[in-house]
Parts: structure tokens; C-alpha cells; sequence
DNA sequence: ATCAATGGACTACATGTGTAGTCACGCTAT
DNA sequence: ATAGCGTGACTACACATGTAGTCCATTGAT
């Protein structure tokens, strides 16, 4: 299921997950979009976006005269190649850090928690 | 509780993990207790145990002529950071996407999956 | 036709990290 | 003393990534 794309730095993933969101876009709109949390130049947002496209996790199209980008992969095939990645890489493939990480984090928002409940309740029923 | 430490990279995890599992240890049984699973040479070990040590994860001591290193924290606040920054710097600070990935990847162990059931019933009875 | 704005290719540079070589120093066995 | 050997400081280099400038082409307005 885990593809062989490179790696994604934190800049990466952050613009590649505005292109997942509001696609086909263009550079300039990458760029105001996420102006409210990070000003990056014009040109760095480019260099990105062309760097992700080198990588494979964007194609680009000419529209109007102006190169639209949009993912080549659902953000939640990303999202899962990103934290498999990081458990294979950096947690040796264990999850049980994340579980601690979990337990003391108070980060889980409710739907979360529903969500985990779920999953608990699914992987229960499997096991049987 | 996550400190102002700088990050890591997968070489300083493998090597700070390992320091965290077995310590006082010198440069050369890093070394060879890594050796099953990566062969780094001896100064590539020192390098990265100097880096760990300027950034603030290790503490040195002199023994017997030589350089033993030790954690200056424990490695479940370690791994809690690690954890913590990933999730912060590339979720930007969601763990939905490890929930999703909980779901699918089959990772769970039978201990992790009783652990998660904790958390999940202590959270439930800690929400009420 | 010309000038200003827009866009994109290319180049550049700093920093972090993986990786390891060189070299000098001190200890140990001849 | 001396010839190795282990240790550690320093140096080095490649690659990934963050970040952005320069410069040329295209296009729209005057």
C-alpha cells in the first residue's frame, strides 16, 4: 500500500496538503492560501510545488496560460505514506509510542475519540 | 513537558534509542549493538553521539580511559517529543491521520491493543 | 509599440543530517 | 623505546530541504 515517493520535509507536506485540499491551483493561489499561517515567497512556494512534482506526489497542467497543479494521490493515501513513514522510520515500526503519545496528549478532539472508539470497537470485532 | 531540544534525525533516534536501552555505554558498544541492524563505523557513532550530546540528549562521563554516554531523559519523554513534534510540525497538530492509519495498518500488537483500550476507557471515563 | 505585471525556469545559498576519514595521543605488549 | 591499537577531536563531503533572488518570456493596458 506504501509507495515508493520520496520523503516530505515539513514545507513540503504543508503546501502539498493545500494543493490535496482546494485542487487544481496555481502557484500564486498556493501561495495566498497559505499566507495566513506562512509567508513564503512566490518563488519558494514554485520551487516546492516543482519539487513535489519531481517527487511524484503532484502532476501540473497549463490553464489559461498559468500551470494548475493537483495531487496524484487522495490525501488520505498521503497521509497514511506520511505517518507510515515516520512509524517505520523513526518508531522502528512500533506504534506504542503514539499510544502513549495519545493517552497524555489531551489532543484528541471528540470526533477523534469517536473515531478511536471505532476503530477500537472494529479491531475488537475482527479479533474474535 | 515537550522541551525546547532540536529535532532528530532517523540515525540519532536509532543511536539515542539505543543509548536510552542500555546505558553507560561507549562509543565502540554502540557500535556493536547496533551492528545487527546497521553498520555504521565507529566515528560515524561518535559523530552522532556528539551531535546527540550538543543537543542536549546525552551526558558524557569518563570511565576507565573512556567516554561513556548516558540519557539526560527518560526515553518515554524522548519518545513522547518525538511523537509530539511529528505530529505538531507534519499533522500540523491533528492526530486524525494516525487514527486513520491505526485503522488500516494491522500494526497493532496484542499489548498495543490492549493499551489503546485503555487509554480509550480511561478517556471515556476521564470525558464524563 | 511600449511598459508594467505575471509566471516560470534556473540558480543559489544556508542548514541539518548521514556518513566517515585523518590524525594525534596515550596505553600495552614486546 | 617502540610499534600497534583504541579513542576522540576535527574535518569533510554529499544530499535533502527551506528559502528566495534573477532573469527572460508572455500578456494586458496605454
Amino acid at each position: 500500500m506504501n509507495s515508493d515517493r520520496r520523503s516530505l520535509g515539513a514545507a513540503e507536506l504543508d503546501v502539498l496538503t493545500f494543493v490535496s485540499e482546494d485542487f487544481p491551483v496555481s502557484v500564486r493561489e498556493v501561495m495566498q492560501g497559505l499566507a495566513q499561517t506562512h509567508r513564503y515567497a512566490r518563488t519558494t512556494v514554485l520551487t516546492v510545488l516543482e519539487r513535489l512534482r519531481q517527487k511524484g506526489y503532484l502532476t501540473r497542467e497549463r490553464k489559461d496560460g498559468v500551470n494548475c497543479y493537483r495531487p496524484s494521490i487522495s490525501q488520505n493515501r498521503l497521509m497514511y505514506s506520511v505517518v507510515s513513514r515516520f512509524v517505520e522510520e523513526m518508531l522502528g515500526g512500533s506504534v506504542s509510542p503514539f499510544l502513549a503519545y495519545l493517552a497524555n496528549s489531551g489532543r484528541l478532539t471528540a470526533d477523534e475519540f469517536q473515531a478511536l472508539t471505532a476503530i477500537v470497537k472494529r479491531l475488537d470485532a475482527e479479533s474474535r
